[in-house]
RNA sequence: GGCCCCGUCGUCUAGCGGCCUAGGACUCUGGCUUCUCAAGUCAGCUACGAGGGUUCGAAUCCCUUCGGGGCUACCA
């Protein structure tokens, strides 16, 4: 069991195996593994794992980095910007790999096994039919020279097996204590494949210990793997203390169906960003499944994640994506912005959606549009329909919402407010709420919801829209006017 | 099937033997506020999977059971 070794730096990696889009349940290990880095003043490691060159493609990989990147989780060895244990990308360190299992061969620790996939298929078969725990048998542990000769002359390529000796491993997992598993029930696991490539269970423990890997926080499916990382450390020779720790990070599950879906974060980072998520708030939100600040705490800022987060608080059960929650902290985070910052979240969505080109007189308005709108949006994607009555070059107003101004009250509503409005000295939202009040509530006596929506709707063509006073300053006295003698 | 992990409101969680007739957040419902929508604010609903122990006392410790999940590859 690795003894207590704190007194070493931390060095936490983040090794994903790029065979698809990073998703939320990716991002919250990587997020945890940078936040644990950070928060003791360690180095966070980014290791690609390409050893499965089938489903691994060169994309996937720049994907990776790029949401990584995006999402504000630096690293400080790994692709891009390399380190002193390079190279980070396992299919470029495969000579490393070779060297050890030639090692451990040498040593005795690992042999050469002939069976081809569909024996140890048979024999699988034939122990779940025995009711037995299906795994290789160790077949080929000790062939003679004769049977190996046999073997080779029958043109068979053999792959590398680690050997399994009998008795236990027990380690101690950071957040779930001490596991321990029989090796009856871990059987001779291969290393090499008959091609010479190398498999994840060789790659990753042999870059863990080059990469001076301290602490390996990752999934919990990898938690039955371990004992036979270990068996690696052992094979190469590395003190028990010198063991990275583990910890073995909860599941993120989907919200109905156990597995994560489309619909429950399965879906790429990427396409949180597109529908107007800030990084912060995804970090934020997935920093809430399977830990938590204490103190009836929820809201923090990256810097305060990397101050206050610690593996003693993760826990260990099994955590559910919420897509709404992700969306009422996704509105926090988007109110707390600075003007600034928020004009920069979201210009390039009002020129994706065509709102506006770009323009030095279009962001002008925007960044003056943009407070009355901040606290009324969750996502950066809605920002588009909010303003866009300030840029239409054609005016219109939404079918349904003409039907409900097309009544005689509303006409007079109307045509009331264009008289009183065309002799405003001041175009601005005070004035204009002011002789408002006095020549629609006052004067006529009717309700304030009633009178306004005639005119919110002729001004901003929806009954739905930012406040009105506002509005109309923002649009100016001409095209306001224009809107409301259109409408009547 | 075997091995391993897990089990507090619908969801995320606080809780680490008495402060818990279980707290916060999201969601939902209702009220206030109000030019719409929001935001803000107040209130309400709803939980310790079950059964045994240990103890003066258990959500907290132990056992069993039930339930969920992972692994069981020449994937990771």
């Amino acid at each position: 069991m690795p003894a207590n070794n704190s007194s070493r730096e931390v060095r936490v990696r983040f090794a994903p195996s790029p065979t698809g889009e990073l998703h939320v349940g990716n991002i919250r290990t990587a997020l945890f593994d940078w936040a644990y880095a950070r928060h003791t003043g360690g180095k966070f490691i980014f290791r690609i794992e390409d050893t499965d060159t089938e489903r691994v493609t060169p994309e996937y990989i720049q994907a990776a980095i790029n949401t990584l990147k995006w999402l504000g989780l630096d690293w400080d060895e790994g692709p891009e910007v390399g380190g002193p244990h390079g190279p980070y990308l396992q299919s470029e360190r495969l000579e490393i790999y070779a060297e050890w299992a030639s090692k451990f061969l040498a040593q005795g620790d690992a042999y050469h096994c002939y069976c081809s996939a569909e024996e140890l298929e048979a024999v699988r078969e034939a122990q779940r039919k025995a009711n037995q725990a299906p795994g290789y048998n160790g077949h080929c542990r000790d062939l003679s020279s004769q049977q190996i000769d046999e073997y080779k002359a029958e043109g068979r390529l053999p792959v590398v097996r680690m050997l399994m000796p009998d008795g236990s491993t027990t380690f101690t997992d950071l957040i779930r204590g001490d596991v321990t598993f029989e090796h009856k029930f871990v059987p001779d696991f291969v290393l090499v494949r008959h091609d010479g490539s190398p498999l994840y269970t060789l790659a990753v423990a042999v870059d863990d210990v080059l990469m001076k890997v301290s602490h390996v926080l990752r999934g919990e499916d990898l938690l039955s793997s371990t004992p036979r990382q270990l068996r690696v450390y052992d094979a190469m020779g590395v003190d028990v203390k010198d063991y990275p720790l583990f910890a073995h990070l909860p599941f993120v599950m989907g919200q109905d169906n156990a597995k994560l879906s489309k619909r429950n974060g399965e879906t790429s980072i990427a396409w949180y960003r597109d529908a107007g998520y800030l990084p912060e708030a995804i970090c934020n939100y997935l920093a809430l499944l399977g830990w938590s600040p204490g103190e009836d705490r929820e809201n923090v800022t990256m810097k305060e994640l990397t101050e206050l987060f610690t593996v003693e608080r993760v826990h260990s059960s099994p955590a559910r994506f919420d897509m709404k929650k992700l969306e009422a902290i996704n509105g926090d985070k988007i109110r707390a912005l600075t003007l600034d910052a928020f004009l920069e979240w979201a210009k390039p969505f009002l020129i994706n959606a065509g709102t506006i080109s770009g323009t030095a007189s279009e962001i002008e308005l925007v960044k003056k549009a943009l407070p009355i709108i901040q606290e009324r949006i969750t996502t950066l994607s809605e920002i588009p329909a909010l303003l866009n009555f300030l840029f239409v070059s054609e005016f219109n107003v939404e079918s349904e919402s003409a039907e409900k101004i097309a009544d005689s009250q509303s006409k007079e509503v109307l045509k009331i407010s264009a008289d009183r409005l065309a002799g405003l000295a001041e175009w601005n939202h005070e004035s204009i709420e002011g002789i408002l009040r006095q020549a629609l509530i006052v004067e006529l006596g009717l309700k304030p919801r009633i009178a306004f929506s005639a005119l919110r709707i002729a001004v901003t063509g929806s009954h739905i829209s930012p406040p009105l006073f506002e509005s109309m300053e923002l649009l100016g006295a001409q095209k306001s006017l224009e809107r409301i003698q259109a409408a009547l």
